[in-house]
DNA sequence: CCTACCGATCGGTAGG
DNA sequence: CCTACCGATCGGTAGG
């Protein structure tokens, strides 16, 4: 749709005010959520008129679409990195998964599932989905199947989770971490006498993977 | 402010009708969220005309704090009443506590706080936020304690957590299961060979509780 | 408990 | 890339 017309500024500069509008409507939308940005906010924040966005981007929901497209390349690159490095450990590769998560100021997964219900159209809501399942959830998942596979982690069978749920486990507890100032002041004081104690995302890894229990599991075994 | 007027109807109808405003206003502010339900939609749903909201309530957010009110007293006197039972084991308290959250139809917490940290007024914030912790984190977070004390967990000295994080892990992890479709009816999917692992609140317990790994946790000790 | 209505703001368009 | 503006809808009020 862009630069079709006789007037058009140079290349670059279309490009530019392009990348800017982007990038305010990235920090807005995982900030404030789709429904509480509007449309003058991300002009203002990136520069611009408010109508100009709608030469750029065909409507509200595209802008968010393509927020989205630009930021799960981004992650989906850096995951799958972190997946495929199979000389560290799997607490090692958890960790560095989780720091690269809480770095990228993702929004919470609550609030993303919410609003691909709610605000957005059915194709729109197929593609996010899509988008999520490929860049985040696929490379997690498989540093967990890893785990299985080498036996470091216990399998379904064996009194083990299946590898989605134990990413879903992850993700909602980080993103919970990220989202909620109450959690997070929580862990900020929690300067207990263990090292990794002091750092609360390797506080949640150490429960998934070791639980919070003195004893190992005492449940029925499985093939009975 | 109600029922101080000449032609007002009886008091049973006026409580009637402040109810019906409550129980339809609780279903959809929990299913959309603050922002998303308006005041007409509350008013259709519990069969008014939308003026009439504000004869029952200041404002919008006041309905909001009304609401989660009523429905943390009826959440406090559950769990605390879960949390009690002494007799019952740590896992089976647990499992009480997460079959009665995903009963009632709470909203998703990262929600809950997104909409605390961006749409209420600072004391309306700091009102909801203590309805919260006494009526949700306070009794969960008393079993967690319960369990360091009996020794069937880790003390937070000895590789465990402390229990206000348990309870954030436990309630994050449960509230995006109900929220997202995603997650929910990944978890409806597994049918493992292990009778706990049809039942997906089973197995998220079960992993906080003894973990993923295969072997007991390898951590350095914490007296180093 | 209602009708009628307000100022503000929303997403999006016209026209250049 | 702008000014000007649209129809719709929002939370809340006037007045009875």
């Amino acid at each position: 749709m862009p630069r079709d017309r006789t007037d058009a500024r140079p290349r670059a500069d279309t490009e530019e005010t392009r990348r800017a509008i982007l990038q305010a409507a990235h920090n807005l939308f995982m900030e404030l959520g789709y429904r509480a940005v509007t449309t003058r906010m991300v002009a203002e924040a990136s520069g611009v008129k408010q109508p100009l966005l709608y030469y750029h981007f065909a409507d509200k929901e595209t802008l968010y679409l393509e927020v989205h497209r630009e930021q799960t390349a981004i992650a989906r690159a850096a995951l799958e990195r972190i997946a495929a490095r199979k000389g560290e450990s799997i607490p090692e590769r958890l960790y560095h998964v989780v720091h690269y998560l809480r770095q990228a100021n993702r929004q919470n997964m609550g609030i993303f599932f919410h609003e691909l219900r709610h605000e957005m159209s059915p194709q729109m809501r197929a593609t996010l989905r899509e988008l999520f399942l490929t860049s985040f959830v696929a490379p997690i998942t498989s540093i967990f199947e890893d785990g299985i596979r080498t036996g470091f982690l216990r399998a379904p069978d064996r009194g083990g989770i299946e590898p989605r749920l134990a990413t879903y486990m992850l993700l909602s507890t980080v993103s919970s971490l990220s989202a909620s100032t109450e959690m997070a002041a929580e862990l900020q004081v929690n300067h207990g006498t263990c090292l990794y104690k002091q750092d609360p995302v390797r506080a949640i890894i150490h429960v998934l993977l070791y639980g919070m229990a003195t004893q190992p599991f005492t449940m029925p075994p499985c093939s009975q």
